[in-house]
DNA sequence: TATGAATGAGTATTCATTCAT
DNA sequence: TATGAATGAATACTCATTCAT
């Protein structure tokens, strides 16, 4: 298994039914995904299903939750050690395209989690997602702190934009059918230029 | 009428469909919407709107479409005359947030659209999506040319990456229940990361 | 125009109506059959053909009707001075069979009519049809009366077993893809069996 | 429950919705019969019904061939031990009669089946309802070779108008609303014709 | 816990019929 | 007479969810 998979053990239904819902929403989207496919996959009865998931709504808002929970701790461990903000901000940057890369499939399920319904995202808008873009902001902050950040630019509004341009970028990349270009360069690329356009 | 609105007449029933699907849409999502919602908001049967679209799809890609060109010429537009490159992608993100402004429920419909599927997202590549696109990358280009751009950056890729970033700042705001900031200052705060970002 | 087209006139929309409804009925089945197809091949607007009757149910009457006056009609000309029964009965079988082999449409059409409702059955019990089958009870009749034929078989029971002996074989004939045999064999074949078998 | 049914045990639901099919299709024709109404007379939710049959057609195939097997051991439990081929035709036309007389829904529904499309009548003309017309056509044979019917008719031909004429009097016999004369006095008309008919 | 058969609410689409022109 | 745009009722089928085992 890949080391974002959510199964931990053999047992771990729960794990298995959220790779499966994974799979699947990535693959037909939410709507057209049915919990008898999911089922299949995860190789459950349809009822089992439900000891572990309210409905299939919560199946979407699980897997929303725990891949940000994931994100955020990979960030931790990526960041940790690091003084320098600009450093920080790069890395950051290449570790979600990195995540990206080895875990399409969810990423595509996040993308259409977060847009799909702003009914979702209104309800989520205190919740796990803005941890993740607190990452961000607060290596903004760092940085202008320590006098190597521009002070006029806000954070609070910046983080929106700057996950934004990584996550564009990131789709864009995986939809491509002949890759034109890796995402290591993308990378590279967006990093200089927020990192540039941010400096003093 | 706003000035995006399909609806040229009061007799146009193409447009007075679109514009009802765009308000359904935007606010249920499309597949909570239905037909019937729709007809009813545009005053007429059911039937009806089968005789201007072959079906659901058709309604939203239409939607896209006719938004796209509207989008392409209004920038357009707003260029015209315009010599430094600088300006013109200043003015070019500020549009953007400004359309997205006037326009909020067409905005939330091309975001669902734009990304619930990357079956559309692909079967629409190469068409108006594109063109939007390369708006922003001919901006680029010619400020490299001009010597006001760096040249190691690559506008295929940030093309994207700035659309993300001024798409999602969009969204977010709109989907703030209490203003914190406005538009306008975004616009001039996410001008300002990518000039200066670009800048020599 | 074959010999049984209603369409006596170029202008004869109830013609050029019926005629293209048999086509259409006859290919697609009554009720895969729409009123817009049946109006382009008649070369006529939807409403029109609602002048000319009364609903679409009406047009398969209507057809019926006109078709089983005709079949009486050629009847009556093929027998027309003929003195002997068998010979009646064996040139009558003969142009039931002609007919269907000339207008494979219109006698498809017939057999969906005749049984696709008993709703319809029973409504036309008194009608033309029975017309048409009392041409076969007379025939019977008269050849019982002149001694040629047994006393002791019902015509009023045979008639309609005769009927369905021919116009079974001539549907097999019709729906048949390679043709093993011709419809003049199975004339002779059929007109010698019930001949020999009313015989005295 | 009639020997027909194919309702064997009272939690056999396969049964009950064919049962329930067979009822409703004979009262109000296939097109006008609803999934609704069946799964209402067969006391199921409509959902159960597809997990039972692929679609609505299918409901309509599978009585059909479900009814051919029935009848075919049927018609070898009559005519088993018999060996005058004559009063094997007897035998047999006056099987399908009273199979008709016992099943009179299950018979209007096999009419309309068997004539209303030729898209089916082709797509089964290898399948269970040739099984059922090759017995009469051997009856037929084996009385050619026994040397006691004529040797100059076409079984192949001739199969088919025989059927036709019992079934068409069966048919007629009924809608017939006041019963004029009883389904025994048909078969032994119609046996009679036709034995005589093809002796030599 | 686990199953999967049964449920029945929910909806896109078609098409006969009407009617203003 | 003739048109054809508009209507809206009608229905097969899907699938999330439940519950008896």
């Amino acid at each position: 298994m890949n080391e974002y998979s959510f199964m931990a053990e053999k047992n771990n239904k729960t794990g298995r039914i959220l790779d499966a819902a994974i799979r699947i929403f990535a693959r037909k989207g939410f709507y057209n995904s049915t919990i008898s496919d999911i089922a299949k996959v995860a190789e459950v009865a349809e009822g089992t299903i439900y000891l572990y998931f309210k409905n299939k709504d919560d199946l979407l808002i699980s897997i929303f939750e725990h891949s940000m929970e994931m994100f955020i701790q990979e960030a931790e461990k990526e960041l940790e050690g690091l003084e320098d903000p600009k450093e920080k901000m790069k890395r950051f940057l290449a570790l979600h395209l990195r995540i990206v890369q080895k875990n399409p499939e969810l990423a595509q399920v996040l993308q259409i989690e977060l847009r799909q319904s702003s009914k979702f995202m209104k309800e989520y808008e205190g919740g796990k997602f803005s941890d993740y873009l607190n990452v961000v902001r607060s290596i903004m902050e760092e940085g202008q702190e320590k006098g190597v950040f521009r002070k006029d630019l806000d954070p609070r509004i910046l983080r929106r934009a700057i996950f934004g341009a990584v996550d564009e970028m990131a789709l864009d990349w995986l939809l491509m059918k002949k890759k034109k270009y890796s995402l290591e360069s993308c990378a590279e690329q967006i990093g200089d230029l927020v990192i540039r356009g941010m400096s003093v």
